[in-house]
DNA sequence: CTGAAAGCGCTTACAG
DNA sequence: CTGAAAGCGCTTACAG
């Protein structure tokens, strides 16, 4: 159907070496064998085929990534990083949808591996020792996005959750709140859980507060409703609170929407910082105060850093610089 | 590096024939030979290199995807129907992101042709001439989805976007209001834009109600903006209105920010619907009544219509239902 | 039941 | 400057 180098070769008279030399931009023909190649190629519109030059290159142009949710916002934005920076390298991305499942994450490896995708960009979830193995036997480059591995020499890149999280509640402080309480994920969770934890208690030492325990409301996940569950709990436990840092814009939005139906006002009578900057905080009512987090620069310093490794350099790991975007859901006191 | 078939081959003592036919299920061996071979490529941990496969099936098991952007909640969720249909089936998925951009998109379908897809996707873009010359050439089965053509016969996915609109009008007027404005996307948007329009207009008509022009404040794009500044407008040159339909959810978003702003309480001053379910509708303060597009469904009903395609067999274009998703932005007069 | 061989569409030494 | 040939890792008639 579509015509191959052996066609071009037979109109323009010529071997199908020279007519991959001139579609590679080799040397070793004349001007005048270029032109009649070109013009052969042009007339038959003729396209190489991909799968056999990945064949013989042994590489493919075409890299895998994995997400623990294709749906959500945040692995949307990050996506759109990586799918631009790596057009621009005339890589494609295969997209998986792991769903944080063990058994999912691995049929695709190996669907990726039968692929010969040329790297592999891992976003947003623990890197287990089985994950890592086949990491091994794929031998192809690794890059982690948005999380990072403490056992495995993984080149990554995200933000630090830590510092994240004290400018937030720094944020709350320097407004003049006293009484803070906050809204995390999971403690268990080594990446966006106790970091963030660590640095708004880290902020409250620093400021001579409360570190009280039930002052962190952890939650099993980032969602929607976790935000509601722990905005209730917390103003139960503690309805002193002035100001809330939840940990990422979901949860403060589920907040939000809790201290709607409880006829609290926000942020009158309770102050709430995100943490994410999705677009979401801007839609928010009122629109959301919080830490933005980089997305789509994380996704294409990714590519570049994954770019790097195919070609054999060095990829240092990266911390890329959060920052406080201000709107209207935190008030002085 | 990855272990070939000639290796399997080679310390199964027999031939890569024999290993191709127990691979592949074909019959051709005996029992013995089967576990032979099947210890060898346990031991190797061999996996089949799908280019080589690819180059002589003539086919890859990858379709490619193009979106008008990749980081709208919109596209992720069709993209996430897509996605885990497609790997249901071993098929993997090539995400582009055209950015509604004529040289991209045809740089894309350039790419996507010279990797051989089996198959293209087209999402919430209109079908050009050039676009449809280049789908003719590439020979390969395309499948539109929320979207579709009037010219060309493309089979597509989608809903019915006169009727959604009259749904949304019309549970407004069943809840006793008459002063009904729209918030729309743009009249020369046949798919998204004046359909919606001609379902808002009907329900009116059919009602006995205004059909005033500016009762219907048609935008550039569906985006939260463009809700805000449609809000205003419209409130302006109708003070009267008790209700408004917005033809998206972030439309209607951007409509509830900015009646915050101007003290106007949603619903109790005025009721919202807006249009689309997406997750952020129910964030929303208060939480959106709207009407939901199955947007997971019309990925998984792509993918099912496309492989129907691939294997030559028929794919019927499909109008997949809406439905009224009740919240809390309309309220009874 | 099994294998030798051709072929998928390219790239790349090698020889001239 | 140019081409014949081997080879990338498979599948599939064909012959036995």
């Amino acid at each position: 159907m579509n015509p191959t180098i052996q066609d071009v070769a037979r109109l323009a008279n010529v071997s199908i070496a020279t007519v991959s030399r001139v579609l590679n931009d080799q040397p070793g023909y004349s001007e005048k064998t270029k032109q009649k190649v070109l013009k052969i190629i042009e007339e038959l519109g003729y396209q190489p085929n991909a799968v056999a030059r990945g064949l013989v290159n042994q590489k493919t142009g075409t890299i895998g990534v994995l997400f623990p949710s294709v749906s959500g916002l945040l692995s949307a934005e990050i996506l759109h990083g990586i799918e631009t920076k790596a057009h621009e390298h005339r890589y494609s991305v295969i997209v998986c949808n792991t769903a944080e499942n063990r058994e999912k994450t691995i049929k695709y490896l190996q669907v990726l591996r039968e692929k010969r995708v040329d790297g592999l960009i891992f976003v947003s979830e623990a890197v287990t020792e089985e994950y890592y193995e086949i990491f091994c036997r794929m031998d192809i480059p690794v890059v982690l996005v948005s999380t990072q591995s403490y056992q495995y020499p993984l080149p990554f890149v995200k933000v630090d959750d830590r510092n994240g999280a004290y400018a937030a509640t720094k944020h709350l402080i320097d407004k003049g709140h006293a009484a803070i309480g906050m809204i995390a994920g999971s403690e268990d969770d080594p990446i966006a859980g106790w970091p963030r934890i660590e640095g708004y208690r880290h902020a409250m030492r620093e400021a001579g507060l409360s570190l009280e325990e039930t002052l962190v409301q952890s939650r099993e996940s980032f969602h929607y409703h976790e935000g509601r569950r722990g905005f209730q709990v917390l103003m139960k436990d503690h309805p002193e609170l002035t100001a809330i840092f939840a940990a990422s814009d979901e949860l403060a939005l589920g907040a939000i929407s809790a201290a709607y139906e409880a006829s609290i006002t926000i942020p009158e009578d309770v102050s709430i910082i995100g943490y994410d900057n999705l677009i979401l905080a801007e839609m928010s009512v009122p629109p959301l105060t919080t830490i933005a987090q980089p997305f789509k620069r994380m996704g294409s310093k990714a590519v570049r850093m994954m770019l790097d490794l195919i070609n054999g350099k060095e990829a240092e790991s990266t911390i890329l610089p959060h920052e406080l975007v201000i709107r209207d859901s935190v008030k002085s006191r």
